[in-house]
DNA sequence: CAACACATCAGGGAATCCCCCGATGCCAGA
DNA sequence: TCTGGCATCGGGGGATTCCCTGATGTGTTG
C-alpha cells in the first residue's frame, strides 16, 4: 500500500489538530493515522494504531502530556515522540527530552519547520531549535560549576507539574484531583519543592509558584 | 460574485491559522479573506481587506491582541471582532468585550462552536459560552448603559484589594495581616467576592483572582 | 549490588480555612 | 428617617491543609 510514515496527533485543541493534520497530509512522505485529545485517548490510540511517530502536546487539558510521552516511550513499540508546546522553549524542552521525546517544537513555529522536525525525528535524530540546542549544550559544557542551574531546573517533572498547578492558584486538593494522585502525594511534592526552592512554608511556596508562573509561562 | 462573509484571521500560530482557515472555508456562507500574525499586520490587513469579521487571538506574541481589537473597532469600518483565546478563564472575556469584541471563544472549543460563534457575531448578536454569559449578564442588570459590563467594577475598594492580594497566591491569613484586619473580615470579603463574581467556592475565587491579576495587573 | 533519586502513599495532631449563621457602626441618598 | 451599601468583627462546626513522622516500589548509576 503506502509507505508513508504514520503520524498520531495528541492535542486537546481541535482546531490545532486539524491544522496539523492538514499540514502533514499535504506531504508526500507522511500521513495522519489518528488523533487523540488526552492521556488515556493518546495511549489507547498508540496501542491500536502503532504509529511511527506521535506529536504530543506537552500541556494537555487537565492531564499530563509529559506523562503520556513517558508511557508511549516505555511501551517500546517503536513509536517516536515529538513534543509540541505552546510555550517558548524554556524549561519545557528539557523535560520533554528527559521523558523520552526525540524533539521539541513550539506551536508558533513555521509550518515547514514542523514537517522538518517530524522527518528529523523519524530519521533517528533529535530535533531542537537552535536556541534550545544552545541551552542544552551550555548545561553539558559547564557541568562542573560554570553555570549553576537554577533551582527550578533541579525539580523533578512531577514536582514541576505541581508547581505549575499551584501557580494557577489551585489548592492541593484540586492539584491532586487533576494529577490523579493522593493528596498525600501532592503534600510530598510540596515538601520537596519547599526544600529545593529554599522556601520556609507552604504560603511562601504558593506565592513563589504564582509569581514564577506569571513570569515564565506563556 | 460571492456573497460569503469575509473573515480575517489574526493569530501568531501558523498551524492554528491553517486549521481555522480550513474550518471556515468548508462552510458555505463564509470564507477567509486574509491572515495576519501580529498587531501591525492585523491592522494593515483590516484596512486593506475590509473584512466582515476578524478573529483575533487575545495574546499575540510580543504584541497585544486586546489593543488590536480596540483599534479595529475604533476604525468604525464595520468590521466585527470575535476574540479567540487559549485561556478558559472568562477574565479574558471581560477584557475582550470591553475592548469592543462581540464575542469570545477558546481555542479548545469544538469546531462547530467556532463557526456558530462567527455566525452569531455576524448576525449582530454577542457570542459567549454559557459560563461566561452567566457571569457577565449580572454586569448589565441595573445598567441600561452598554459598556460598563465588568463585575470587577462593581467591587468595593476593599473587596478589590483582597482580590488583588489573593491573586498573588496569598492565603486569607496573610491577606488579613497585610491589611491589618481580622481574618473574619477577610472571610467576609471573600464571601462578597464570590457572590459578585458568581463563583461557587473559595477555590474558584483564588483561581479567578490569580488569572485576573495575571491578565490585568502590570 | 549498593546507593540514590523519584513517584507514590499513610497516620496524626495542630493550624488554618470554609461557610453558614449572625452583629455593629458609618455614611450617603431617597 | 429609612434604606442600603460598606467596613469591620464574632461563633461554631466541619473540611482542608500543614508538617512531621514514616513507608514501598521502580528505576538509574556508579
Amino acid at each position: 500500500m503506502s509507505d508513508k510514515s504514520r503520524v498520531l496527533i495528541v492535542d486537546d485543541h481541535p482546531v490545532l489538530r486539524r491544522g496539523l493534520a492538514m499540514l502533514i497530509n499535504e506531504e508526500a512522505d507522511m500521513e495522519v493515522c489518528g488523533q487523540a485529545e488526552d492521556l488515556t485517548g493518546g495511549l489507547e490510540a498508540c496501542e491500536r494504531l502503532k504509529p511511527d511517530i506521535a506529536l504530543v502536546d506537552i500541556s494537555l487539558h487537565e492531564s499530563d502530556g509529559i506523562e503520556l510521552m513517558r508511557q508511549i516511550v516505555s511501551r517500546e513499540s517503536g513509536t517516536l515522540v515529538l513534543a509540541v508546546s505552546m510555550h517558548e522553549e524554556s524549561v519545557y524542552a528539557e523535560r520533554a527530552l528527559r521523558a523520552g521525546a526525540r524533539g521539541y517544537i513550539t506551536k508558533r513555529a513555521a509550518e515547514d519547520r514542523i514537517t522538518e522536525a517530524i522527518r528529523i525525528v523519524l530519521g533517528g535524530r533529535v530535533y531542537l531549535s537552535d536556541e534550545a540546542k544552545e541551552r542544552l549544550m551550555a548545561g553539558f559544557v559547564g557541568q562542573a560549576d560554570a553555570l549553576p542551574l537554577s533551582p527550578i531546573d533541579r525539580l523533578s517533572d512531577r514536582e514541576f507539574e505541581v508547581l505549575r498547578l499551584l501557580g494557577r492558584g489551585w489548592r492541593p486538593g484540586r492539584v491532586a484531583e487533576a494529577l490523579n494522585v493522593s493528596i498525600k502525594t501532592v503534600e510530598t511534592y510540596q515538601a520537596n519543592l519547599k526544600e529545593k526552592l529554599f522556601l520556609p512554608n507552604a504560603d511562601a511556596l504558593t506565592e513563589y509558584a504564582v509569581a514564577w508562573c506569571k513570569a515564565n509561562l506563556e
